[in-house]
DNA sequence: TCTGGGGTCCTAGGACCC
DNA sequence: TCTGGGGTCCTAGGACCC
Protein backbone atom coordinates (compact mmCIF):
# COMPACT_ATOMS: atom_id res chain seq x y z
CA UNK A 1 0.00 0.00 0.00
CA UNK A 2 1.56 3.23 -0.86
CA UNK A 3 0.75 6.20 1.22
CA UNK A 4 1.53 10.05 -0.19
CA UNK A 5 1.30 12.91 1.77
CA UNK A 6 1.24 16.26 -0.56
CA UNK A 7 2.10 19.47 1.55
CA UNK A 8 1.45 22.83 1.25
CA UNK A 9 1.89 25.65 2.90
CA UNK A 10 -0.48 28.22 3.43
CA UNK A 11 0.09 31.67 2.33
CA UNK A 12 3.64 30.89 2.59
CA UNK A 13 5.05 33.83 1.88
CA UNK A 14 2.77 36.22 4.05
CA UNK A 15 3.32 33.35 6.84
CA UNK A 16 6.80 33.97 6.96
CA UNK A 17 6.15 37.79 7.39
CA UNK A 18 4.60 36.89 10.16
CA UNK A 19 6.52 34.66 11.97
CA UNK A 20 9.15 37.25 11.29
CA UNK A 21 7.29 40.07 12.88
CA UNK A 22 4.60 39.16 15.41
CA UNK A 23 3.12 42.36 14.75
CA UNK A 24 1.62 41.19 11.84
CA UNK A 25 -0.41 37.78 13.13
CA UNK A 26 -3.63 38.41 12.61
CA UNK A 27 -3.50 41.34 9.99
CA UNK A 28 -4.05 41.27 6.53
CA UNK A 29 -0.57 41.28 5.42
CA UNK A 30 -0.04 41.06 0.96
CA UNK A 31 3.60 40.53 -0.18
CA UNK A 32 4.36 41.83 -3.72
CA UNK A 33 2.28 44.57 -5.58
CA UNK A 34 3.40 47.63 -3.65
CA UNK A 35 4.82 49.60 -6.28
CA UNK A 36 2.44 50.36 -8.37
CA UNK A 37 2.74 47.75 -11.04
CA UNK A 38 3.62 44.04 -9.93
CA UNK A 39 1.09 41.90 -8.63
CA UNK A 40 0.09 40.31 -5.30
CA UNK A 41 2.52 37.21 -4.69
CA UNK A 42 1.00 36.50 -1.40
CA UNK A 43 -1.91 37.19 0.55
CA UNK A 44 -2.66 36.44 4.60
CA UNK A 45 -6.10 34.46 4.73
CA UNK A 46 -6.89 37.87 6.75
CA UNK A 47 -6.59 40.13 3.23
CA UNK A 48 -8.00 37.38 1.39
CA UNK A 49 -11.21 37.83 2.88
CA UNK A 50 -11.41 41.25 1.02
CA UNK A 51 -11.15 39.12 -2.29
CA UNK A 52 -7.38 39.74 -2.26
CA UNK A 53 -5.68 37.17 -4.30
CA UNK A 54 -2.31 36.13 -6.13
CA UNK A 55 -1.52 37.34 -9.58
CA UNK A 56 -3.59 40.27 -8.96
CA UNK A 57 -2.18 43.43 -9.79
CA UNK A 58 -1.14 45.52 -6.72
CA UNK A 59 -3.96 48.32 -7.35
CA UNK A 60 -7.01 46.14 -7.31
CA UNK A 61 -5.42 44.82 -4.07
CA UNK A 62 -5.24 48.05 -2.65
CA UNK A 63 -8.86 48.86 -3.59
CA UNK A 64 -10.18 45.76 -2.16
CA UNK A 65 -8.10 46.14 1.19
CA UNK A 66 -7.25 49.86 1.89
CA UNK A 67 -5.78 48.51 5.55
CA UNK A 68 -3.80 45.81 3.89
CA UNK A 69 0.30 45.61 5.02
CA UNK A 70 2.04 45.83 1.85
CA UNK A 71 5.34 44.37 1.71
CA UNK A 72 8.02 43.57 -0.52
CA UNK A 73 9.35 40.35 -2.27
CA UNK A 74 12.08 38.95 0.42
CA UNK A 75 12.49 35.84 -1.66
CA UNK A 76 15.86 34.79 0.27
CA UNK A 77 14.16 35.10 3.37
CA UNK A 78 11.58 32.20 1.65
CA UNK A 79 14.15 30.76 0.46
CA UNK A 80 15.88 30.07 3.56
CA UNK A 81 12.72 29.02 5.43
CA UNK A 82 11.85 26.68 2.78
CA UNK A 83 14.93 24.95 3.23
CA UNK A 84 13.71 24.44 7.26
CA UNK A 85 10.12 23.38 6.42
CA UNK A 86 11.88 20.68 3.74
CA UNK A 87 14.57 19.51 7.01
CA UNK A 88 11.25 19.13 8.89
CA UNK A 89 9.85 16.96 6.78
CA UNK A 90 12.87 14.60 5.83
CA UNK A 91 13.02 13.85 9.82
CA UNK A 92 9.81 11.51 8.82
CA UNK A 93 10.79 10.12 5.30
CA UNK A 94 13.97 10.10 3.07
CA UNK A 95 11.71 10.29 -0.19
CA UNK A 96 10.76 13.77 0.26
CA UNK A 97 10.05 15.53 -3.33
CA UNK A 98 10.10 19.20 -3.39
CA UNK A 99 7.38 20.43 -5.93
CA UNK A 100 7.95 24.30 -5.25
CA UNK A 101 9.26 26.53 -2.69
CA UNK A 102 6.37 25.89 -0.59
CA UNK A 103 4.39 22.39 -1.65
CA UNK A 104 6.18 19.14 -1.44
CA UNK A 105 5.70 15.52 -1.58
CA UNK A 106 6.78 13.27 1.09
CA UNK A 107 6.11 8.86 0.58
CA UNK A 108 5.26 7.84 3.50
CA UNK A 109 5.17 4.64 2.25
CA UNK A 110 6.54 1.55 4.58
CA UNK A 111 7.28 4.54 7.43
CA UNK A 112 4.44 2.81 9.70
CA UNK A 113 6.84 0.61 11.55
CA UNK A 114 8.83 3.79 12.43
CA UNK A 115 6.48 6.42 13.27
CA UNK A 116 3.19 4.51 12.75
CA UNK A 117 -0.10 5.05 10.89
CA UNK A 118 0.66 7.47 8.49
CA UNK A 119 -1.94 9.84 8.99
CA UNK A 120 -0.72 10.26 12.83
CA UNK A 121 2.46 11.22 11.52
CA UNK A 122 1.34 13.80 8.47
CA UNK A 123 -0.48 15.62 11.78
CA UNK A 124 2.79 15.63 13.49
CA UNK A 125 4.99 16.91 10.48
CA UNK A 126 1.88 19.85 10.64
CA UNK A 127 2.49 20.40 14.49
CA UNK A 128 6.19 20.38 13.65
CA UNK A 129 6.09 23.06 11.16
CA UNK A 130 3.45 25.53 13.43
CA UNK A 131 5.52 24.77 16.32
CA UNK A 132 9.37 24.99 15.36
CA UNK A 133 8.64 27.47 12.60
CA UNK A 134 5.64 29.02 13.32
CA UNK A 135 4.17 28.26 9.76
CA UNK A 136 0.79 27.03 8.87
CA UNK A 137 0.17 24.41 6.46
CA UNK A 138 -2.17 21.99 4.95
CA UNK A 139 -1.83 18.18 3.71
CA UNK A 140 -3.41 15.68 1.65
CA UNK A 141 -3.20 11.76 2.40
CA UNK A 142 -4.11 9.31 -0.57
CA UNK A 143 -2.18 6.27 -2.53
CA UNK A 144 -1.92 8.50 -5.24
CA UNK A 145 -0.32 11.62 -5.89
CA UNK A 146 -2.69 13.47 -7.46
CA UNK A 147 -5.30 12.84 -5.25
CA UNK A 148 -3.22 13.80 -2.06
CA UNK A 149 -2.85 17.03 -4.27
CA UNK A 150 -6.29 17.68 -4.76
CA UNK A 151 -6.90 16.75 -1.04
CA UNK A 152 -4.10 19.10 0.10
CA UNK A 153 -5.81 22.06 -1.53
CA UNK A 154 -9.02 20.55 -0.46
CA UNK A 155 -7.80 20.56 3.38
CA UNK A 156 -6.61 24.51 3.30
CA UNK A 157 -5.96 26.55 5.48
CA UNK A 158 -4.75 24.69 8.51
CA UNK A 159 -6.17 21.13 7.53
CA UNK A 160 -5.41 17.53 6.71
CA UNK A 161 -7.81 15.38 4.56
CA UNK A 162 -7.16 11.72 4.34
CA UNK A 163 -8.80 10.14 1.14
CA UNK A 164 -9.31 6.19 1.40
CA UNK A 165 -8.69 4.00 -1.47
CA UNK A 166 -11.63 3.69 -3.19
CA UNK A 167 -13.46 6.89 -1.89
CA UNK A 168 -11.52 9.15 -4.72
CA UNK A 169 -14.38 9.22 -7.48
CA UNK A 170 -16.71 9.84 -4.82
CA UNK A 171 -14.86 12.63 -3.48
CA UNK A 172 -14.01 14.09 -6.63
CA UNK A 173 -16.91 13.72 -8.91
CA UNK A 174 -18.63 16.51 -7.65
CA UNK A 175 -15.58 18.96 -7.41
CA UNK A 176 -14.92 21.70 -10.71
CA UNK A 177 -12.83 20.19 -13.10
CA UNK A 178 -10.37 23.15 -12.70
CA UNK A 179 -9.72 21.91 -9.07
CA UNK A 180 -7.10 19.20 -11.28
CA UNK A 181 -3.60 20.46 -11.42
CA UNK A 182 -2.81 21.27 -15.02
CA UNK A 183 -6.56 22.41 -16.40
CA UNK A 184 -6.30 26.58 -16.27
CA UNK A 185 -8.81 28.73 -16.99
CA UNK A 186 -7.98 27.85 -21.28
CA UNK A 187 -8.83 24.46 -20.59
CA UNK A 188 -11.51 24.93 -18.05
CA UNK A 189 -13.42 27.38 -20.70
CA UNK A 190 -13.06 24.34 -23.80
CA UNK A 191 -13.92 21.43 -21.41
CA UNK A 192 -16.82 22.90 -20.53
CA UNK A 193 -17.97 23.81 -24.30
CA UNK A 194 -17.98 20.06 -24.39
CA UNK A 195 -20.68 20.54 -21.10
CA UNK A 196 -17.99 19.40 -18.93
CA UNK A 197 -17.89 20.70 -16.13
CA UNK A 198 -16.94 18.36 -12.82
CA UNK A 199 -14.34 15.79 -12.36
CA UNK A 200 -17.21 13.42 -12.69
CA UNK A 201 -17.94 14.20 -16.31
CA UNK A 202 -14.60 13.25 -16.98
CA UNK A 203 -14.52 10.07 -15.09
CA UNK A 204 -17.47 9.01 -17.79
CA UNK A 205 -15.28 9.85 -20.80
CA UNK A 206 -12.36 7.61 -20.79
CA UNK A 207 -10.56 9.43 -23.90
CA UNK A 208 -10.56 12.61 -21.67
CA UNK A 209 -9.49 11.29 -18.56
CA UNK A 210 -6.48 9.92 -19.86
CA UNK A 211 -5.63 12.98 -20.70
CA UNK A 212 -6.15 14.72 -17.81
CA UNK A 213 -6.21 12.63 -15.04
CA UNK A 214 -3.38 11.25 -14.64
CA UNK A 215 -3.76 8.32 -12.28
CA UNK A 216 -1.17 5.80 -12.42
CA UNK A 217 0.21 8.44 -10.16
CA UNK A 218 3.71 6.80 -8.87
CA UNK A 219 5.03 10.09 -9.88
CA UNK A 220 7.10 8.65 -12.31
CA UNK A 221 10.38 10.77 -13.61
CA UNK A 222 9.79 14.32 -14.61
CA UNK A 223 13.01 15.25 -15.76
CA UNK A 224 13.11 18.92 -16.76
CA UNK A 225 15.36 20.42 -19.11
CA UNK A 226 15.89 23.35 -17.25
CA UNK A 227 16.57 26.99 -18.37
CA UNK A 228 17.94 30.13 -16.49
CA UNK A 229 16.06 33.51 -17.67
CA UNK A 230 15.38 36.89 -16.19
CA UNK A 231 13.72 39.35 -17.49
CA UNK A 232 12.05 43.18 -16.62
CA UNK A 233 9.35 45.50 -17.37
CA UNK A 234 10.67 48.28 -18.65
CA UNK A 235 9.85 51.91 -16.44
CA UNK A 236 7.58 52.88 -19.05
CA UNK A 237 7.30 51.30 -22.26
CA UNK A 238 10.14 52.66 -24.88
CA UNK A 239 11.26 52.86 -28.44
CA UNK A 240 14.99 53.88 -27.40
CA UNK A 241 17.50 50.85 -28.85
CA UNK A 242 20.45 52.71 -26.65
CA UNK A 243 18.37 52.18 -23.77
CA UNK A 244 16.95 48.59 -24.36
CA UNK A 245 20.84 47.53 -24.62
CA UNK A 246 21.76 48.81 -21.68
CA UNK A 247 18.87 46.79 -19.96
CA UNK A 248 19.77 44.15 -22.47
CA UNK A 249 23.38 44.14 -20.41
CA UNK A 250 22.13 43.70 -17.14
CA UNK A 251 20.04 41.22 -18.08
CA UNK A 252 22.22 39.27 -19.54
CA UNK A 253 25.17 39.86 -16.23
CA UNK A 254 22.39 38.42 -14.19
CA UNK A 255 21.91 34.97 -16.39
CA UNK A 256 25.50 34.86 -17.00
CA UNK A 257 26.59 34.82 -13.54
CA UNK A 258 23.92 32.26 -12.08
CA UNK A 259 24.85 29.94 -15.46
CA UNK A 260 28.40 30.26 -13.75
CA UNK A 261 27.32 29.99 -10.58
CA UNK A 262 25.92 26.50 -11.30
CA UNK A 263 29.02 25.79 -13.63
CA UNK A 264 27.01 25.63 -16.44
CA UNK A 265 27.26 26.21 -20.37
CA UNK A 266 23.65 27.16 -22.73
CA UNK A 267 23.57 26.26 -25.30
CA UNK A 268 20.42 28.20 -26.87
CA UNK A 269 19.69 32.47 -26.04
CA UNK A 270 16.46 33.10 -25.97
CA UNK A 271 15.41 36.69 -26.41
CA UNK A 272 11.73 37.58 -25.26
CA UNK A 273 9.81 40.82 -25.77
CA UNK A 274 6.60 42.03 -24.64
CA UNK A 275 5.11 44.82 -26.77
CA UNK A 276 2.98 47.97 -25.22
CA UNK A 277 -0.34 46.06 -25.93
CA UNK A 278 1.31 43.04 -24.37
CA UNK A 279 1.92 41.51 -27.37
CA UNK A 280 4.72 39.34 -26.96
CA UNK A 281 7.02 36.96 -28.75
CA UNK A 282 10.20 35.73 -28.36
CA UNK A 283 13.33 34.78 -30.63
CA UNK A 284 16.05 32.11 -29.88
CA UNK A 285 19.19 30.83 -31.60
CA UNK A 286 21.44 27.41 -30.95
CA UNK A 287 24.92 27.83 -30.80
CA UNK A 288 27.16 25.75 -32.21
CA UNK A 289 28.86 25.58 -28.90
CA UNK A 290 27.91 26.17 -25.52
CA UNK A 291 28.81 29.22 -23.82
CA UNK A 292 28.99 31.16 -20.42
CA UNK A 293 30.46 34.12 -21.74
CA UNK A 294 28.44 37.78 -20.77
CA UNK A 295 29.97 38.79 -23.98
CA UNK A 296 28.68 36.54 -26.58
CA UNK A 297 25.06 36.51 -25.11
CA UNK A 298 24.96 39.59 -25.39
CA UNK A 299 26.14 39.72 -29.03
CA UNK A 300 23.40 36.77 -29.82
CA UNK A 301 20.36 38.50 -27.30
CA UNK A 302 21.35 41.80 -29.48
CA UNK A 303 21.69 40.60 -32.59
CA UNK A 304 18.44 39.11 -31.68
CA UNK A 305 16.49 42.32 -30.44
CA UNK A 306 18.22 44.15 -33.65
CA UNK A 307 16.31 41.74 -36.33
CA UNK A 308 13.16 41.23 -34.89
CA UNK A 309 11.85 43.41 -32.52
CA UNK A 310 9.71 46.15 -34.84
CA UNK A 311 11.51 49.20 -34.28
CA UNK A 312 8.06 51.51 -34.62
CA UNK A 313 7.07 50.08 -32.05
CA UNK A 314 7.16 50.64 -28.05
CA UNK A 315 8.57 48.07 -25.92
CA UNK A 316 7.59 47.32 -22.26
CA UNK A 317 9.13 44.04 -21.53
CA UNK A 318 12.78 42.50 -21.99
CA UNK A 319 13.71 39.00 -21.57
CA UNK A 320 16.83 36.74 -21.89
CA UNK A 321 17.18 33.20 -20.91
CA UNK A 322 19.61 30.47 -21.40
CA UNK A 323 18.29 26.60 -22.57
CA UNK A 324 19.92 23.33 -23.51
CA UNK A 325 22.12 23.49 -20.58
CA UNK A 326 25.25 21.24 -20.24
CA UNK A 327 27.91 20.83 -17.60
CA UNK A 328 30.89 21.35 -19.95
CA UNK A 329 31.10 23.84 -22.64
CA UNK A 330 34.41 22.94 -23.74
CA UNK A 331 33.80 21.23 -27.10
CA UNK A 332 36.40 23.12 -29.29
CA UNK A 333 40.09 22.11 -30.51
CA UNK A 334 42.28 21.48 -27.68
CA UNK A 335 44.13 24.67 -27.50
CA UNK A 336 41.36 26.81 -26.67
CA UNK A 337 40.59 25.14 -23.54
CA UNK A 338 43.49 26.58 -21.33
CA UNK A 339 42.35 29.84 -22.67
CA UNK A 340 38.99 29.32 -21.53
CA UNK A 341 39.42 27.85 -18.19
CA UNK A 342 41.40 31.20 -17.65
CA UNK A 343 38.93 33.31 -18.49
CA UNK A 344 36.01 31.24 -16.92
CA UNK A 345 38.18 31.93 -13.55
CA UNK A 346 38.60 35.54 -14.16
CA UNK A 347 34.82 35.51 -14.55
CA UNK A 348 33.94 33.53 -11.66
CA UNK A 349 36.88 36.46 -9.69
CA UNK A 350 34.39 38.93 -10.89
CA UNK A 351 31.30 37.43 -9.96
CA UNK A 352 32.06 37.24 -6.46
CA UNK A 353 32.94 40.97 -5.88
C1' DT B 1 -4.74 52.47 -11.61
C1' DC B 2 -3.75 47.42 -16.97
C1' DT B 3 -1.84 42.93 -16.41
C1' DG B 4 5.53 40.46 -12.22
C1' DG B 5 8.94 37.11 -12.62
C1' DG B 6 10.57 32.54 -12.07
C1' DG B 7 9.91 28.39 -14.37
C1' DT B 8 8.03 23.53 -16.96
C1' DC B 9 5.69 21.07 -20.44
C1' DC B 10 3.40 20.38 -24.83
C1' DT B 11 2.50 21.06 -29.70
C1' DA B 12 3.39 21.81 -34.40
C1' DG B 13 5.81 22.90 -38.59
C1' DG B 14 10.02 22.87 -41.19
C1' DA B 15 14.76 21.39 -42.03
C1' DC B 16 17.54 17.73 -42.57
C1' DC B 17 19.11 12.98 -42.64
C1' DC B 18 18.82 8.12 -43.75
C1' DT C 1 9.00 11.73 -62.60
C1' DC C 2 5.50 14.57 -57.12
C1' DT C 3 7.69 11.04 -54.43
C1' DG C 4 7.59 6.88 -48.53
C1' DG C 5 8.43 7.02 -43.85
C1' DG C 6 10.78 7.65 -39.59
C1' DG C 7 13.74 10.23 -36.42
C1' DT C 8 15.77 14.28 -34.52
C1' DC C 9 16.79 19.06 -34.01
C1' DC C 10 15.38 23.82 -34.10
C1' DT C 11 12.09 27.43 -33.49
C1' DA C 12 7.88 29.77 -31.78
C1' DG C 13 3.94 30.01 -29.19
C1' DG C 14 0.88 28.99 -25.59
C1' DA C 15 -1.03 26.88 -21.32
C1' DC C 16 -0.09 26.39 -16.82
C1' DC C 17 1.95 26.66 -12.03
C1' DC C 18 3.79 29.04 -7.83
Amino acid sequence: MAWYLHIDMDAFYASVEQAMNPALRGKPVIVGGRDGRGVVTSASYEARKFGVRSAMPGFRAKTLCPGGIFLPNRHKLYAAFSKRVFAILQRYSPQVEPISIDEGVVDLTGTERIFGPPLATADRMIRDLEKELGLPASAGLASRRLVAKVAATLAKPRGLLYIPDGCEQDLLAPLPVACIPGIGSKTQTALAARGIRVIGDLFARPELADRYLNFSGDGGDRRHDHSIGSETTLDRPLRDRNTMQRVLWSLVEEVGSRLRRERLYARCVTLKFRYANFETASRSRTLAAPTCFDREIFTIASELLIRHVAPDRLVRLLGVSLSGLVRSGWQEPLFGYERRRSLEALYEGIDRL
